[in-house]
DNA sequence: ATTTGTGCAAATCGTTTGCATCTGA
DNA sequence: TCAGATGCAAACGATTTGCACAAAT
């Protein structure tokens, strides 16, 4: 069986049109696990892949997915978003020597006794983030 | 009593010169309770009081603050910088309609339950971001 | 045939840098 | 005096946008 055609199908249910674009990108991120990617990371993928896809494109792309809960955006570092295949209820790792995210399988971590949000909001979600470095710095 | 001295006195604790700008900034940034700017903001304060700094300055400035201790530096949104001038251990709420930070008191939030880092990695910080949103979004 | 997506290059935004000029100790 | 600070404008890197062209339904 095609893995194609199951992308197709997946993205059709996110209600996108399976683009040869589209499904290009999304074999790429969705085939191998979890990810997180930035854009230029997965640019550099397609290119190496020898799919045709320009910058912009991979950026519309992103944010298509995202809004249509393909993926997951995180900000962590100011200046790079990385895009999270993992779309769980899930926390981060950040490795702040090589600037990479990485899941904290979920099981783990409690937030325990948050406060109550200012007036008239609510809370729209949760994140921890747990920055590490090398011992040795 | 002239707040300037105060300042003066504070920045020569953190090892820097106290200047003209590094103070008047000081003032603006610590006198007024805790407080979570952007460069752009702090340098629109500037303006307004009449305080003669260009950007670069600012953005100088709030770097050299953030090394000595003077404030913590937060990547909430990817994209732009916030300067909290509470260095103290606590975590924050995240107006995601006014792109605003607010403190959360210490005392509140517990996070329990971490994995254990990645190998040979120890923990830099941990940072609980609660991104809230009106109620009738 | 229409609507939606794509590519390119130019534009934007926050931030940084190079360098000549000033200023505080 | 003279290391360290400042200002300006140009450089930057990530992301967005405008618009003509191409592809999907």
């Amino acid at each position: 069986m095609n893995q194609t055609l199951d992308m197709e199908a997946r993205l059709r249910e996110a209600k996108l049109r399976p683009t040869r674009q589209r499904v290009a990108l999304a074999e790429l991120m969705f085939s191998k696990g979890d990810r997180h990617l930035s854009a230029e990371k997965l640019y550099d993928e397609a290119r190496e892949a020898g799919v045709a896809v320009s910058l912009a494109t991979i950026y519309n792309t992103l944010h298509q997915f995202t809004d249509n809960g393909l993926l997951r955006a995180i900000s962590i570092d100011s200046s790079k978003t990385y895009f999270d295949t993992n779309t769980g209820n899930h926390h981060h790792f950040f490795l702040e020597d090589s600037e990479e995210v990485v899941d904290m399988p979920d099981g783990y971590v409690t937030v325990g006794n948050l406060p109550e949000p200012p007036e008239g909001m609510e809370i729209s979600s949760v994140d921890v983030i747990v920055r590490v470095r090398n011992n040795r710095s």
